[in-house]
DNA sequence: TTGTTTCCATACGGACGAGTATGGTAAAGA
DNA sequence: TCTTTACCATACTCGTCCGTATGGAAACAA
């Protein structure tokens, strides 16, 4: 994204960030296993030697990376539905949201497969929670009572989880397809009722 | 389940179906990572020595495992919702399928988090083809035209992978308690129209 | 009784990844 | 210029897990 001092993309020197985004496209690409320093150090250009200047041991890198992705994930989540008035539009856009930011989306999947793990767990309970509030608040604007919109919420996000999961395992159609359209049209027609 | 020779519980010789069981055991607890052939034997009260006399390698174990899994699961979604005839009883027990048998469901909930892994991948497919295709069918004879019931099968089974996933993330209500018989009720009424 | 099959123990080799120790070099500051 | 700081390379140790080699013991057959 953006650097200090030489603003040059290829510079000699490397950075604590410049590990964590790095590590977070091997994360997306590979899973969080395949988040090993030597092979890392490899894609840097480098060896383990620089690795652990910058960081004590591998877990500090993974703490890092993931909430790095979760602070970029939060403000991206705001600024996306923050400004919709219209709580239907609100939810429109909150299936549309899968198809852009191809990164950070490729991130949750992929930690969605690591909910072992004890610092993804607790990442992937905050992330969900904070979206299924947005849902359930949209729900509530709608006109659902309290109890119906936090189960309607679930409901959603359980929708978009399991579609992340037929996604990994080849079972979802693509995000550009007709077919990909056509479902998107049938989920919201089903779980949004309109006015 | 059943033995050939000594009918006993407790004997001294292992065959190549004791150690996939035990598999699957670890599978369920731990995910299919923890499947290592010297802590798999330790649990089984012998040494490595005996398992490469049963298997050549690891990846012979997890494949006759998942095999075997994989056939005990079909014919248990068929003994389950192939003898309903009211498509909507059928869909409401498919959902209510995911408190019994608890040692199948735990492994399909820890093999959903290998979507990764070549043997494991496959078989999910396999798998969720054959559930949504009962699924599609039930909604086919609701009434649905075919498109609308594919996607409304895709719809579905996308939810209950969704529970899996939250399951997984602790963020699923207890199957014993009120608050996930209220959701059931929810999405039931959400997702399968009534007479 | 003797030999063969079945099942298991022990000991070893090798791959891989984390982490440490230590030395080297370029850039920045005094 | 000289020194310090920041960054990186190399060479190790250590632990884990897969797979192999080989020998031993119980069960069964001849």
């Amino acid at each position: 994204m953006a650097q200090s001092a030489p603003k040059k993309k290829e510079r000699s020197k490397l950075n604590a960030g410049d590990w964590e985004q790095q590590a977070l496209v091997l994360i997306a690409e590979q899973g969080i296993r395949a988040v090993a320093v030597e092979s890392l150090a490899r894609r840097m250009g480098v060896t383990k030697g620089s690795f652990y200047w910058h960081f004590p041991n591998r877990d500090a890198l993974l703490e890092s990376s993931l909430l790095r992705w979760e602070k970029h994930d939060a403000a991206n989540l705001q600024a996306s539905l923050g400004a919709i008035s219209d709580p239907r539009d609100r939810l429109r856009s909150f299936f549309r949201r899968t198809g852009r930011e191809k990164l950070t989306h490729d991130v949750y999947s992929s930690l969605c497969m690591a909910s072992d793990h004890p610092k993804v767990e607790p990442l992937l309970e905050r992330v969900a929670a904070r979206r299924m509030k947005h849902i359930e608040a949209a729900f509530g604007e709608i006109g659902f009572d309290p109890a119906e919109a936090t189960h309607r919420a679930r409901l959603t996000y359980s929708t978009y989880l399991g579609f992340l999961q037929l996604q990994r395992q080849h079972q979802a159609p693509n995000l550009s397809s007709e077919e990909f359209e056509a479902y998107m049209t049938h989920v919201i027609a089903t779980l949004i009722p309109d006015s």
